[in-house]
DNA sequence: AACCAGTTGGTGCG
DNA sequence: CGCACCAACTGGTT
């Protein structure tokens, strides 16, 4: 029990909610009148090694960290974000224990990881007695509740929604933004005193000891990391972000601090954004403010009237994703804004889904169905929701259901359309232009996200969603569990839509919003001076062009690696089999493995092993020339 | 043309 | 008249 005899000691454990406005946990917690508050943040291994991070989210976190913290300190000046670091299932009930705290808050988060992570921290608090206060706040309204409402099945479209949120009256207004923050007191002391907080904990266990050593050095970047080894050349970012305890090369001003990118070896990538997409609460709320100045741009906001071919130097929506997405921005906050601001504006207004509200109601579709589903809403297997589809490359399970890992390597031709896919270095400009634009800025227009999704599903080549969504849940600073996995099922023609008769046209769909190739001209600079004609085709320009614009196809700019319409007539007879089967990723022949077999057979599309990939015009060229192209954008895989 | 869920409106039956 | 059934139609954020 805590020394003091005063009030409560609170620990509130940050994590995807990086501000202090629209908590609900935190006002919550700050309700209980505490005498001592300890504000964490607590870097988890399995973040670190378990995940793949890309550098440009992992900046914005430290961004976003380093802004909450000067937050704090703004309402009091003897207290800061304390970072910390370690299994939070050990780590958080062991600071509780020297820190002597009576509660321990926190805003839920529903996705897979955090589910078990949550339960297991929960369970080790109430068994020693500590207090658990936590709160939905992630979503407009509260999942469980909207969950209760469906009987507990999954929302797959608006209409559904709503008529599932239809009982729960209006969006709740924001939780009070806190004027001032109880200091984090060490036991027996009403002054806070950082280092010596620090000193109490310094001596805890080692990470490798609770965790093991970890596999995955994600510093050994497949794809060109720019990692600078440290002094004894094992250095790993977990050593380096380690905070609030020892560290072999810890060079933070105070023992909590937020690391830099340069302390952790990590060097900025080569972004040439003129206004690059920053993290923290007070950037959020800058962009917000900035939307409220143009009503009418809101009122009249119709996503699929909003160009694709736009980056974050020239975006054509608000760009508050990554914000929304680390909790920089309250939802409740950003729904009511909108509200406001479209009272302002006189004209004709947009509605639900395409209005902007619509646009936050489908990141909630998406949280319920995941709540719905469970786990297996990551994948095809065991997902009821997703239609099975005899996709290249799926995730690969050994005959105990278990997830085969790393995945083990399929055809020859799926691997090299991945890889090209990843790098942008397809051959149809406009889908490599949004891929080295998501790898240098962290972002791509939606409209965007759906020609690369189509494109390596349902539509050339056939390659499963979850491949996909791997790659997006690397490099988005956006990405959200729920909402990415969902968007690639809805784009794969796996769950929420099946019109997968509509396919996006790789030079006909970006000509519609911009003829003369922006986004194109910038990421693909080697691109940049052939004529609007060629631009999203410049393997059909004549010779003469190419030259003139100083880029022979297949020589400085790969030529296409399939077939535009031969694959998609492929596709579509996939399509056609798979719906005809009627499988979904819970069926008794999915799970026992003898789907893929079953379709193979019945819609006659030659199995990948057989296809002559040295036929392929583009290695045709490549084996004339006899050089692989050198990536043009490499961004390191760092976390 | 190709999908699918939900709604509507008609028919037949008790 | 009420009800079950079914065919036709509609809408689906892009």
């Amino acid at each position: 029990m805590p020394s003091s005899g005063q009030g409560p000691r609170v620990l509130y454990w940050f994590r995807t909610d990086l501000r202090l406005h629209d908590s609900p946990a935190l006002a919550k917690a700050l309700s209980l009148s505490p005498s001592a508050l300890f504000p964490i943040f607590n870097w988890d291994p399995n973040y670190i090694y378990g995940h793949r991070v890309g550098i440009n989210r992992f900046r914005f976190l430290l961004e976003s960290l380093q802004d909450l913290s000067n937050e704090i300190k703004k309402l009091n000046g003897d207290s800061q974000l304390l970072l910390t670091r370690g299994a939070p299932q050990t780590r958080i009930r062991e600071l509780c224990e020297k820190w002597q705290i009576t509660h321990v808050a926190f805003e839920e988060d529903h996705n897979a990881y955090a589910r078990h992570r949550d339960a297991a921290v929960v369970e080790s608090l109430k068994a020693a007695n500590i207090e658990v206060i936590s709160q939905e706040g992630r979503h407009l309204y509260p999942i469980k509740e909207v969950l209760k409402n469906t009987k507990g099945q999954p929302p797959t479209s608006m209409s559904q929604l709503q008529k599932a949120v239809a009982s729960l009256g209006d969006v709740a207004q924001p939780a009070e933004t806190p004027t001032s923050l109880p200091s984090p007191c060490p036991p027996g002391s009403d002054k806070a005193d950082i280092k010596k907080l620090f000193d109490l904990i310094s001596d805890l266990s080692s990470y490798k000891e609770e965790v093991g050593t970890p596999d995955v050095d994600l510093n050994a970047a497949e794809l060109g990391g720019q990692r600078k080894s440290g002094p004894d050349g094992e250095v790993t970012s977990y050593d380096t972000v380690a905070a609030g305890e020892k560290s072999k090369y810890k060079e933070e001003k105070s023992p909590f601090a937020v690391p830099t990118l340069a302390s952790l070896g990590m060097e900025e990538p080569e972004v040439k954004l003129a206004e690059p997409i920053r993290g923290g609460t007070t950037e959020a709320l800058r962009r917000l403010k900035k939307l409220t100045e143009d009503p009418a741009y809101l009122s009249t906001f119709a996503k699929p009237q909003t160009s694709p071919s736009t980056d974050p130097d020239a975006p054509s929506t608000t760009l508050l994703s990554p914000y929304i997405k680390f909790g920089c921005l309250g939802i409740r906050h950003y729904w009511h804004t909108v509200k406001e601001t479209k009272k302002k504006h006189k004209g004709a207004k947009t509605d639900v889904p395409e209005g902007m509200e619509g646009q936050l109601l489908f990141r909630d579709m998406y949280a319920v169905c995941e709540a719905a589903v469970g786990d297996a809403f990551h994948g095809v297997r065991g997902n009821k929701i997703s239609h099975y589809m005899d996709w290249y490359l799926p995730t690969v399970y050994d005959k105990d259901g278990k997830q085969v890992e790393p995945r083990p390597r399929g055809d020859d031709v799926s691997e090299e359309r991945l890889r090209t896919f990843k790098e942008g270095q397809t051959g149809f400009p406009w889908i490599d232009a949004l891929m080295r634009q998501l790898r240098m800025t962290g972002w791509i227009h939606h409209l965007g996200r759906h020609s690369v999704a189509a494109y390596l599903t349902r539509a050339q080549c056939w390659i499963s969603w979850e491949r996909g969504a791997e790659i997006f849940h690397e490099f988005l600073i956006d990405t959200d569990d729920a909402s990415n996995d969902g968007n690639w099922m809805w784009l794969s023609a796996s769950a929420f839509f099946s019109q997968y008769f509509r396919v996006y046209g790789l030079t006909t769909f970006p000509a519609k919003y911009d003829k003369h190739g922006y986004i194109v001209r910038k990421y693909c600079p080697e691109l940049k001076d052939f004529p609007d004609k060629y631009i999203y085709a410049p393997h059909t320009a004549p010779k003469e062009v190419q030259e003139k614009a100083k880029c022979i196809i297949g020589k400085d700019y790969p030529f296409p690696v399939l077939d535009e319409k031969e694959e998609k007539k492929h596709c579509l007879d996939r399509c056609k089999a798979a719906y005809d089967s009627k499988l979904f990723g819970n069926s008794k022949e999915v799970l026992e493995g003898k789907a893929e077999g079953m379709l193979r057979k019945k819609h006659g599309v030659p199995d990948p092993k057989n296809f002559n990939y040295k036929e392929n015009a583009a290695n045709k060229i490549r084996a004339r020339t006899g050089r692989r192209r050198r990536l043009l954008f490499p961004t390191p895989s760092t976390p």
